[in-house]
DNA sequence: TTTTATTGATTGAGCATTCAATAAAAAATA
DNA sequence: TATTTTTTATTGAATGCTCAATCAATAAAA
């Protein structure tokens, strides 16, 4: 019974079904069958649509980058000042839409799938390098206030934000074996402390911080 | 061409096998002829000494956590005080041996399965309540030095222990990403640089910290 | 009557698992 | 010592199942 239109609904369906049978069933074991089953089609009709079983898996983790991207730029842009939209980057990321289960499965499903499929890793990185380069800026701003750049205290700024990112995913792990409700309010609490510790740290050590100029790399995640 | 007494050499040879399949072919497409190949037998013998593709794989976790906490331990015993033990955990996880490509790989294909797996779930679940039960000793330990029980200042060790651990495993999932040589020195540096101001702040607070009593669990990945 | 939506059967590949056969080493026996 | 028997190690082919992908058929809407 065949209604016009359906398209969308459909692909909707399909990725939001995608996460579920993730979470569920596993990696490995979601079928095109079983997804399909849960969106409430056949499994002809989400091959029709996806053409294959990893684009609908692409497909499926691109809708995953939107989501959290959606929400980090709603949060942002009724932030006022590079605080604010710190806190607007944390809040975001254990939204109860985020911090989920089934969303964190799929997540890390993706992860591994970045460790062989090219594709997949060329997006996480991209994303990853952006919300980096995003605190960045907000934790120098934040240090320097309205002066002029100083060229030094980048570093420490770029240190407190990958900091605050692999606290981040951290907890997400973590959120990945919890069984019961893992508080989102505590895990916020976390981060904005290190967040704060991070913030004292740098103003105290004011522009004279050139101390650790031992290792030219010094980041953990630059290419 | 049998020898004998190889029982051992072949397990052996086959858990590294599968954490490099793991990591070259992704955990679904790394296939039991494929580990065995690799291990240089035929996917019989695999079968034969582990009883089926679920063993293999459970064998070579255990492994993993095995190897993780024969190092940890190693590094414990050769450390003095509390603060020497701690950094004996950040040196385990960032060791040559644990903080490499193929290792992170396995590890993030275990918590996957963790999702779905009880018996995963359940063997990740103990080493981790155990570190965090190891590193809360540690920076209680630290902060009260020889004093008795204070009772007051457990929850900001376990916050601060729990903030250790996240941020290890934050930046484990970075190295997931990491496209060349992400520099274990560096996630040394800002572990232990999480670490020195999490033991300032507890000691500035002293035992006048009773301010955020207002959530009971307060942990993230209680049970 | 053309387009859009949808199904269910079919196909073909890939894979875990089984098993009978083989061959070297060790043990037992002559 | 020489020969047979038993044990251990190992393979490669055969089996049967699951699943992604294809496709012809169908049915509602335009």
């Amino acid at each position: 019974m065949p209604k016009i239109g359906m398209e969308g609904a459909r692909r909707r369906a399909l990725i939001a079904a995608t996460v579920e049978a993730i979470h569920e069933r596993g990696f490995c074991d979601a079928t095109v069958a079983d997804i399909a089953r849960r969106a409430g089609v056949s499994g002809g009709l989400a091959l029709h649509y996806f053409g294959s079983k990893k684009a609908l898996l692409t497909a499926t983790m691109g809708h995953l980058l939107i989501d959290l991207s959606k929400e980090l730029k709603a949060r942002r842009e009724t932030a006022l000042g590079p605080r604010a939209r710190i806190s607007a980057v944390i809040g975001a990321s254990f939204s109860p839409d985020q911090f989920q289960a089934q969303v964190v499965s799929a997540w890390l499903a993706f992860y591994l799938q970045a460790q062989t499929d090219p594709e997949t890793q060329r997006l996480l990185r991209v994303y990853h390098r952006r919300l980096i380069s995003n605190l960045t800026h907000e934790f120098h701003a934040l240090v320097t206030g309205g002066t002029p750049q100083t060229g030094r205290g980048r570093r420490a700024a770029r240190r407190a934000a990958e900091g605050t990112a692999a606290l981040i995913d951290g907890l997400w792990l973590q959120r990945a074996l919890a069984r019961g409700v893992s508080d989102a309010r505590s895990a916020i609490r976390l981060v904005e402390d290190y967040v704060e510790r991070q913030v004292e740290a740098a103003r105290c050590a004011g522009d004279a911080d050139a101390d650790d100029a031992d290792t030219d790399s010094g980041t953990v995640s630059d290419m």
